[in-house]
RNA sequence: GCUCGGGUGGUGGAACUGGUAGACACGCAGGACUUAAAAUCCUGUUCCCGUUGAGGGAGUGCGGGUUCGAUUCCCGCCCCGAGUACCA
C-alpha cells in the first residue's frame, strides 16, 4: 500500500492497527516539543558560573522548496553534541537562524512582483515548522535573520569600521584611519607601510596642500572597503557582478550563466591585507586537512623575487615576478600578458598591426572561452627586446595570453626548460629552450621540480636549487635589480552587487567623494521600489527607490553580496537582541568563538574564508578577543538524491517501462519519487500528478510500471526531493534522527534511501517495550521498572554502552553509537532486564539522539524535571572486569579455535594450556610448534 | 595535470595505537503466529569444496614487501569521488 500525501492531502493515520499498543510517537513527540517551548528548555544563559560551549550550524538560505532530508543530517549531529555537553555540564549555546538574503527571492520577485520579503517570511515560517518537527534543541530566543534591519543595522556598522580603517604592515594589524591621517600630515606616505592599492609618493607639505577630493580619493587606497575601477566578474544574465568564489567553470555558481570580466567603478574588500594571517591561522584551527588545503591553494602564496629587465633601446624596465629566480640564465624570452601597459609602449612599427589586433582578439575572449582552450597556445612577439640583467644577452618580449595580467606584474621570463607552460609556448613558437638545472631530459620535457645542481649558470653553477634560489635573490638585490617577494593569489573580494536583495551599502557622496553614513544614522533601510529590476540606464535596482539619499546626498545604490550577514553572524547569535551594540562586551568575552562548527565543505573559500577575515578584522579592531571564528569545524556530506524517470514514447502519450525501453524511441522524464515505491510507479498516482497523464498509457513489463533511477543532488527540477515531514510522520521524529545518524560516518555522502529505516523503527519500539511488562496481545502496553539490584550482566551491558557512547560522540562518530544502543537494547531485551539502574541511565544515554522518547521514559521513571537536566552517567570499569577470557587461538596467524582461560594465568602458563587442549593437539597432529606468542588478553598465535 | 579523500558480503557500513575481518542494520531464505495478509517473533546468511551438527580452503581493488600475525605499516599499479585549474 502506498498513500501520496502530497496529492491526497491525507495525512498518515495516526497509528497503525498494532500501534495502538505500542509506542505512539505522534503524540508523545508533540508533547515534549510543546514542553520544551513552553519552559524555554534550550534557552542559554549569558550569564552563567559554567563553562560555555558554543555548538553552530552553518544556517540555511530558506528557499522555497523547504528543507529536504540532506539538510537536517548535520544538524542533528550537532544536536546530539550540543544535548551531550549539557548533559556533562556545560553552559551550551546552540542558536539558529536564516540566511534570507539571496537570489532567488529576488528572481522571484522580479518575476511576480511581490516583495522578497514575503517570500522569505514564508519560506521562513515553513522552515521553522520543519526544523521544530525534528526536535532540535535550538535557543530560539536567539534567532537571527540576515534581513531584519535590526541585524543588518550591525553588518552595515562593521562595513563602516572597515571602510574607515587601514592596515598597517608595521603593526600587522589593522588601525583606525586617522592614524593613517596623522602619519601623513606629519611625515607623508614614505614611511608608512600599508596594504593598499597604488603607490604614490607624497610629504606631509603634498598632503596638507591637497584638496579634499585628492585627499579621499588617496585614502581610499588605503581604507580596507575601497571603491575602485576594478575588473570584476559581470553576470549579465544576473545583471550583477560576481566574486570569485561565485564563479565556477566560467559561469555562475548559481544558474549557470556565462561570466564576463569588465572594468567596473566597485566596493571591494581589502582582504589581500590579511592573505597572511588567515594562511598561518590554519594551524591553528581543527579543521578538515582538505578545507584547508583549499583555503591554502585559494590564498596561494608563492615566495619568489621581483626582477626589473632593461629594454633595449629605452629608458624603460620591464618588472616581472618569478618563484624561480633560480633559473635566471634559463630565461631565454619574456612574455606580457595582453593587458600589460608597456605592451603598446614597446612594440615596434614593424609588428604593431599583429599585435594590436591579437590584443583585441584576446580581450574579446571570454573567460569561459579562454578557460576552454587552455591548449590552445596563442601568442605574438612585439619586436622589442629586454636585456638579461647578468648575461646582457638580448632577449624578444612576447606577448600572450596564458600570461595573467592580475597576478604578480602581468609579466613573466619565460624559462622553457623549467617550466611547462613556457616549454609549450617555447615549443610551439620555435624559441630557444636552455638548460639550467640538471635532472630532467628538457629535450622531451620541461624540468619544473626544484630539485638538481644548476648548469649554465655563472655564479649559480653547481648549487642545489635551493641555495641558488636564495643566492640569486642576494645578488639580484646586490645589483638594486630588483628584491625577493612574496606574492600571494588572493584578489580583494568584489562586495557591491547591482541587486535589491541585500543590506544597502551605508555610503553616501558629497561632491562625488565617498563617505560613510553616521553610526547614529544606521540602519539605512532597504527602499522600496516599483521594480527589481535595473533602471533604463543600467544603474542597480536602488536606483529606482524614491528620494534614495543621506542629507540631501546620493546613497550608494549597490547592495552587499550574500556572504556579508553570513561573515560575523555567530557572534550575533552570543547577544542577538542588543539594540545598543553588536553583541555586548561581556557576552563577546563570555562565548568568545564557535567550539563546534558544522556545515557543508563547498563554503571553503566563500564564506568560511569571509568569515575568518572579518574576525581578525574586529579582533584588530579591538572590538572582539578571538582571532578565528571556530576552533573546530567538521564538514557533514551531503546526502544526494535518488531520481525516477519515466520513458514516454515519442510523440504519445504512453510510457513505457525501464526493461522494454529500447525497442521504442522515447524521451526520458523527471517523475515524483514521492510516487514511485522501489523503482515501481504507482499509475494512479501518475495519472492525477499532472493534468495532462490523467489519460496516460503504459507498456507494462509483468504488470508493473518499472521506473529507471539515478543518483543526483536533490533538488525540485529534479523531483527528487525527500521531505523530512514525511518520514516523520510515518516513523518520529526520534526514529529520523536515528536513521540519518545510522546511515553512515557524517563527513560521508551518500544518496538517500530509507531501505534500513525499518531498522531503527524496531529499535526505538524494542527500548520502548524494555520499560514495560511483557505484553498481552490484544491490550496496552503497561510501564513497569523494578527497584531490583541489577546482575552483573546487566550491570556490564549498561557499562559497555556508556563506555562507547562517550567515546563515540567524543569522536563524532555517530554511527557507532547508534549501533551500539542496538546492541545494548538486544542484550538488555535478552536478560528481559527492567531494573531501574540500568534503565534509568540507559535513558539519559539515549536522550541526544532520541530526546522524545528519551523524555517520555524519564518522566514515567517519575522525574519530574527534563532529561536534559540529568548528568551524563559515569563509567566504571569495575562492572566490565573479566576473570576469563575466551582466546582466539591461532595457527600461523589464521584462527582456529576459542580457549576460555583465566586471565591470572601468566604467558607460560597459557602456553602450556594451549598446547595441551584437545584442539591444538588435533590441529597440531604430531608436528611440534616452532614458536608460540602470547599476547596475555589478546591473543595466542602457534607457530609452526 | 595537481591536491585531498576513498576502494571491506547482495546493500549501508563495523573493526581501538597491527591481534578472532564482516559488529549493527537492511535485504534474502526457512520457520512460528494468522482463514489470509501486514506487523511481530525465532533460525540461517562472506565465498568455494564437503557435510549428520565433522572438516578444509580462499578472502578487505591489484602486485610485491615488513611481521609470529596486515583491512591497518611500506613500495609500485588500477579504479572511484571531491576540490582546483595557465598563479610564473
Amino acid at each position: 500500500m502506498f498513500i501520496n500525501y502530497k496529492l491526497s492531502g491525507i495525512s498518515f493515520p495516526a497509528n497503525y492497527c498494532y500501534c495502538i499498543m505500542e509506542y505512539n510517537f505522534h503524540t508523545i513527540e508533540k508533547k515534549w516539543q510543546k514542553y520544551w517551548k513552553e519552559n524555554q528548555t534550550y534557552r542559554a544563559d549569558n550569564d552563567s558560573a559554567k563553562e560555555k560551549y558554543y555548538v553552530l550550524d552553518m544556517f540555511p538560505y530558506p528557499s522555497g522548496a523547504g528543507l529536504h532530508v540532506g539538510h537536517p543530517l548535520g544538524y542533528i549531529a550537532s544536536d546530539i553534541y550540543a544535548r551531550y555537553k549539557r548533559l556533562t555540564g556545560f553552559n551550551v549555546l546552540h542558536p539558529m537562524g536564516y540566511d534570507s538574503f539571496g537570489l532567488p527571492a529576488e528572481q522571484y520577485a522580479i518575476q511576480t512582483g511581490q516583495h522578497p520579503s514575503i517570500t522569505t517570511e514564508e519560506n521562513i515560517a515553513r522552515y521553522r515548522q520543519q526544523l521544530d518537527n525534528i526536535g532540535f534543541s535550538f535557543d530560539w530566543s536567539r534567532e537571527v535573520r540576515t534581513s531584519d534591519p535590526s541585524y543588518y543595522k550591525w553588518t552595515q556598522w562593521i562595513f563602516i569600521q572597515l571602510f574607515n580603517s587601514w592596515y598597517n604592515s608595521s603593526t600587522d594589524k589593522a588601525e583606525d584611519i586617522s592614524t593613517l591621517i596623522a602619519t601623513f600630515e606629519s611625515s607623508g606616505n614614505k614611511d608608512v607601510k600599508a596594504v593598499h592599492s597604488h603607490d604614490w609618493h607624497f610629504t606631509a607639505h603634498d598632503w596638507k596642500s591637497f584638496d579634499e577630493k585628492t585627499k579621499a580619493e588617496i585614502l581610499l587606497n588605503y581604507r580596507l572597503s575601497y571603491i575602485s575601477e576594478a575588473m570584476v566578474n559581470w553576470c549579465p544574465a544576473l545583471g550583477t557582478v560576481l566574486a570569485n568564489d561565485e564563479v565556477k567553470d566560467g559561469v555562475s555558481e548559481r544558474g549557470g550563466y556565462p561570466v564576463e570580466r569588465k572594468e567596473m567603478k566597485q566596493w571591494s574588500m581589502r582582504i589581500t591585507a590579511y592573505a597572511q594571517r588567515l594562511l598561518e591561522g590554519l594551524d591553528n584551527i581543527d579543521w578538515p586537512d582538505s578545507l584547508k588545503e583549499q583555503q591554502r591553494n585559494w590564498i596561494g602564496r608563492s615566495d619568489g623575487a621581483e626582477v626589473r629587465f632593461k629594454i633595449a633601446h629605452s629608458d624603460l624596465e620591464l618588472e616581472i615576478f618569478t618563484t624561480r629566480p633560480d633559473t635566471i640564465f634559463g630565461a631565454t624570452y619574456m612574455t606580457l600578458a595582453p593587458e600589460h601597459e608597456y605592451v603598446d609602449i614597446i612594440t615596434t612599427s614593424d609588428y604593431r598591426n599583429e599585435v594590436n589586433s591579437y590584443v583585441i582578439e584576446s580581450k574579446n575572449r571570454t573567460e569561459r572561452e579562454r578557460m576552454a582552450e587552455v591548449k590552445n597556445i596563442t601568442g605574438i612577439f612585439t619586436g622589442a627586446y629586454a636585456i638579461h640583467p647578468f648575461s646582457g644577452n638580448k632577449i624578444p618580449i612576447w606577448v600572450g595570453d596564458y600570461v595573467l595580467a592580475g597576478y604578480g606584474t602581468g609579466a613573466v621570463m619565460a624559462v622553457p626548460a623549467h617550466d611547462s607552460r613556457d616549454y609549450a609556448f617555447a615549443k610551439h613558437f620555435n624559441l630557444p629552450i636552455e638548460e639550467v638545472v640538471s635532472g630532467g631530459d628538457i629535450t622531451h620535457e620541461s624540468y619544473d621540480a626544484k630539485e638538481g645542481k644548476l648548469v649554465n649558470s655563472d655564479f649559480l653553477n653547481g648549487l642545489e636549487v635551493k641555495q641558488a634560489i636564495k643566492k640569486a635573490i642576494e645578488q639580484i638585490e646586490a645589483k638594486g635589480i630588483g628584491k625577493g617577494k612574496v606574492n600571494f593569489r588572493l584578489r580583494d573580494a568584489v562586495f557591491g552587487r547591482q541587486s535589491y536583495w541585500g543590506e544597502p551599502i551605508p555610503i553616501y557622496y558629497k561632491d562625488g567623494i565617498a563617505h560613510a553614513v553616521e553610526e547614529r544614522d544606521l540602519p539605512i533601510v532597504l527602499p522600496d521600489v516599483d521594480k527589481y529590476l535595473p533602471t533604463e540606464d543600467g544603474e542597480p535596482p536602488l536606483a529606482r527607490a524614491k528620494d534614495w539619499s543621506y542629507k540631501g546626498h546620493p546613497l550608494e545604490t549597490t547592495t552587499m553580496p550574500g556572504w556579508a550577514g553570513s561573515s560575523w553572524y555567530f557572534l550575533r547569535y552570543m547577544d542577538a537582541n542588543n539594540d545598543s551594540e553588536f553583541a555586548s562586551k561581556k557576552a563577546l568575552g563570555y562565548w568568545k568563538n564557535v567550539d563546534l562548527y558544522l556545515g557543508g565543505a563547498e563554503h571553503a573559500t566563500g564564506h568560511l574564508l569571509y568569515v575568518r577575515f572579518w574576525t581578525k578584522f574586529l579582533f584588530d579592531r579591538g572590538f572582539i578577543s578571538v582571532e578565528e571564528p571556530a576552533k573546530k569545524l567538521i564538514n557533514q556530506g551531503m546526502i544526494q538524491g535518488r531520481s525516477n524517470f519515466v520513458y514516454r514514447i515519442k510523440d504519445s502519450n504512453k510510457f513505457v517501462s525501464f526493461g522494454l525501453k529500447d525497442q521504442y524511441e522515447y524521451s526520458q522524464l523527471n517523475v515524483d519519487v514521492n510516487i514511485v515505491e522501489s523503482d515501481v510507479l504507482d499509475i494512479n498516482a501518475f495519472k492525477v500528478w499532472r493534468e495532462e497523464y490523467k489519460h496516460a498509457e503504459f507498456v507494462l513489463e509483468d504488470g508493473k510500471y518499472i521506473c529507471g533511477n539515478e543518483v543526483e543532488k536533490m533538488s525540485k527540477s529534479k523531483w527528487n526531493v525527500v521531505s523530512p515531514d514525511l518520514m516523520i510522520d510515518k516513523y518520529g521524529a526520534d526514529c529520523l534522527r536515528l536513521y540519518e545518524m545510522f546511515l553512515g560516518p557524517l563527513e560521508l555522502s551518500k544518496p538517500w534511501n530509507t531501505n534500513g529505516i525499518t531498522g531503527t523503527s524496531g529499535f526505538i519500539r524494542k527500548l520502548w517495550k524494555l520499560y514495560h511488562k511483557h505484553p498481552e496481545p490484544g491490550k496496552d502496553l503497561v510501564f513497569e521498572v523494578t527497584d531490583e539490584e541489577p546482575t552483573k550482566a546487566e550491570y556490564k551491558a549498561l557499562h559497555k554502552t556508556i563506555k562507547k557512547v562517550k567515546e563515540d560522540i567524543e569522536k563524532f562518530s555517530f554511527n557507532t553509537s547508534v549501533s551500539t544502543f542496538m546492541i545494548c537494547v538486544n542484550e538488555l531485551t535478552d536478560l528481559k532486564c527492567n531494573k531501574k539502574k540500568i534503565l534509568e541511565p540507559l535513558t539519559i544515554l539515549v536522550s541526544p539522539y532520541a530526546p522524545h522518547i528519551a523524555e517520555e521514559l524519564w518522566q514515567l521513571l517519575g522525574n519530574k524535571e527534563s532529561v536534559t537536566k540529568a548528568t551524563f552517567p559515569e563509567f566504571k570499569e569495575e562492572y566490565l572486569v573479566e576473570s576469563e577470557f575466551a582466546y582466539p587461538i591461532s595457527l600461523n596467524g589464521k584462527t582456529k579455535f576459542n580457549l576460555a582461560l583465566s586471565l591470572a594465568l601468566t604467558k607460560e602458563e597459557v602456553e602450556k594450556e594451549v598446547l595441551a587442549s584437545a584442539d591444538m593437539q588435533r590441529i597440531l597432529n604430531g608436528q611440534s610448534p616452532k614458536k608460540m606468542i602470547v599476547v596475555l588478553g589478546k591473543i595466542v598465535n602457534v607457530v609452526v
